[in-house]
DNA sequence: ATGAAAGCGCTAACAG
DNA sequence: CTGTTAGCGCTTTCAT
């Protein structure tokens, strides 16, 4: 392995300083623009790659933000990822990655992790953390923006929406459609606590309106997917018949619980309606469409982005917490129709 | 913001030199079991962390692996990218994500600002590159692994399949179920080179066979998800009615076009029969399920990991280019039964 | 088992 | 506009 060039094979190359060639790489630096010009031709030239890992240990910026979300392989998450590391981007802050699967312990050893390569931010999806994942959050001395969640003692910063309010229109919408015995599948409460509050939603602002308790249905480990939608509606329709309307914790479980559906001959929304959560590209296009919620992850990323280009410039010196909350919009398909 | 405390102020506070601090913080280095203890006790109770960025300026081992994807948003590229960091984890190293958008001029960016932090290998889906990304590649002094594709000429290390090679079981398995006049819908050549491949794979299959030439209805610009397919559907439907079977460069567009077929009564596989890529959940549980073929993104991931941990590990000295070769399996699905 | 000195590659701070 | 000096926080190396 031929190792790299350094600056001071650049300098000598070029016949400056270091300085001068650390110079030419910074784009408000003063040098004279031939000067520059011939240095970074002869970096080109020498095949000189910059290193930003002694860069960053002497300025003390990393130029890393650190994101951490439940699960990569989720549109949502992915989207909303994209949104926010595209953003940062303009500012050359490149996004450093961790997904947890839903575990909160992985959770507490990704955040030492991260923080371990000094980011100059941490972003988080809201929820649940360990004891000492707050504490390590806490005491990082960086910015920590907690998102897609209300969490009720926020650690700093919240980008997000309450998951438990999210359900009141979705409600509203299926007890208007005369929609009475209605039912929730959903994952295990303990790794996916923002679907739990979307559960807990649902059955209070059932409770609110004085209607029947919502039947529940678990649909074991997060995430749940597909296959565990249609395990559950087969559940749902074998030991409860008469319900009349189901909202999955996802539109890809709602989609699974439609394709049980179609299979048992179960016609969707005559016999049951059928709702989900996320509006995933799914719930626009299958037969019938879905009726979900749009939680907006691109917003969420946009403005989790903002916040911490914002809190980064330290314009206005100690700011308080933020919280700045989304509002998600009901989509309604065919499904409940 | 509350300075974070270093190795120097958990010595001072431990009565020890930084070099005992520092020892206690390896695995195998030689501190007395005790002092070890105390030690780390004390620095977490300081709420100390450790720094990466300045162990890795002075050991030269960054700790990263950049691996380069086309999109994030692909739970082909997030199975894939999961197995790779997890095996990675294991070895303590740290995967640096990026994603071009199937745009090989981002690539080039993204390759130059992943080296940069000089990640100890780097892992990118193969197809094409520009001619600087190739050249930064080459010279950046680490071991460098293309994937998921096999190309013409490899930059060193391939773990992939063929993407032209994998359409011939499908086309042996359309063809053997009757079907004669073929189409593929699958999006601009240009960005999606790998889909092109299959795209052409399956033209080869057909003309080494002496059938129809491929019927070849483009979807437009990557990625094609469910909505460009139900819309390349609708154009062929429209433009080819006689059209016996439709080969659809992912799982996601194989659905949108079904999706079509339902809304206006033609059904699959009675009147056209439909073929994905990608094995993808949707797949094995839409209505029908959907033929296609599963690349083994995790063997992938897993191979690609192994890979990488022998190279870094380097026992054996300036080992040749490695060609891993994955085998693809045709999923024989109810859309064309 | 522990410590002292040197330095990884770059930039802040100051000088000219 | 350019150069010099010092040092970011850690680990290598050598000494004890």
């Amino acid at each position: 392995m031929p190792k790299l060039p350094t600056m001071k094979d650049v300098a000598k190359a070029a016949n400056v300083s270091v300085m001068t060639v650390s110079r030419s790489f910074k784009k408000d630096s003063s040098v004279s623009a031939e000067t520059r010009e011939r240095i970074l031709n002869i970096a080109e030239e020498m095949g000189y790659l910059f290193d930003s890992v002694a860069s960053n240990l002497r300025s003390q910026r990393s130029g890393f933000v650190a994101a951490i979300i439940p699960s990569i392989n989720n549109a949502n998450f992915a989207d909303y990822l994209r949104a926010f590391s595209n953003r940062l981007m303009e500012e050359d802050l490149q996004v450093l990655l961790g997904y947890t699967d839903y575990d909160i312990q992985e959770e507490e050893r990704l955040v030492e992790q991260l923080l371990r390569r000094r980011p100059e931010a941490i972003v988080i999806v809201g929820g649940q953390h360990t004891y000492r994942a707050r504490r390590l959050l806490v005491n990082s001395g960086v910015p920590v923006v907690e998102t897609w969640d209300l969490p009720p003692l926020p650690i700093e910063h919240v980008v997000g929406f309450s998951n438990v309010a999210t359900m009141e229109p979705m409600i509203e919408h299926l007890i208007s459609q005369g929609f009475k015995r209605i039912a929730f599948i959903g994952g295990d409460a303990e790794r996916d606590t923002r679907g739990a509050e979307r559960q807990r939603g649902a059955a209070r602002a059932l409770d609110e309106r004085g209607m029947d308790a919502l039947r529940q249905i678990a649909a074991g480990q997060p995430p749940i997917a597909m296959r565990e939608g249609a395990e559950a509606m087969a559940k749902l329709l074998d030991s409860q018949p008469d319900t009349e309307a189901v909202i999955c914790v996802s539109d890809l479980s709602a989609f699974g619980a439609l394709t049980e559906c179609m299979r048992r001959g179960v016609r969707v929304p005559e016999d049951i309606a059928l709702a989900g959560f996320g509006a995933f590209g799914i719930s626009g296009i299958s037969v019938p469409t879905i009726t979900t919620v749009d939680p907006h992850p691109r917003d969420i990323g946009l403005r989790s982005a903002e916040l911490v280009i914002s809190l980064l410039r330290g314009s206005e010196k100690e700011i308080g917490p933020t919280c700045i909350e989304i509002e998600p919009t009901l989509i309604v398909g065919e499904s409940t129709g």
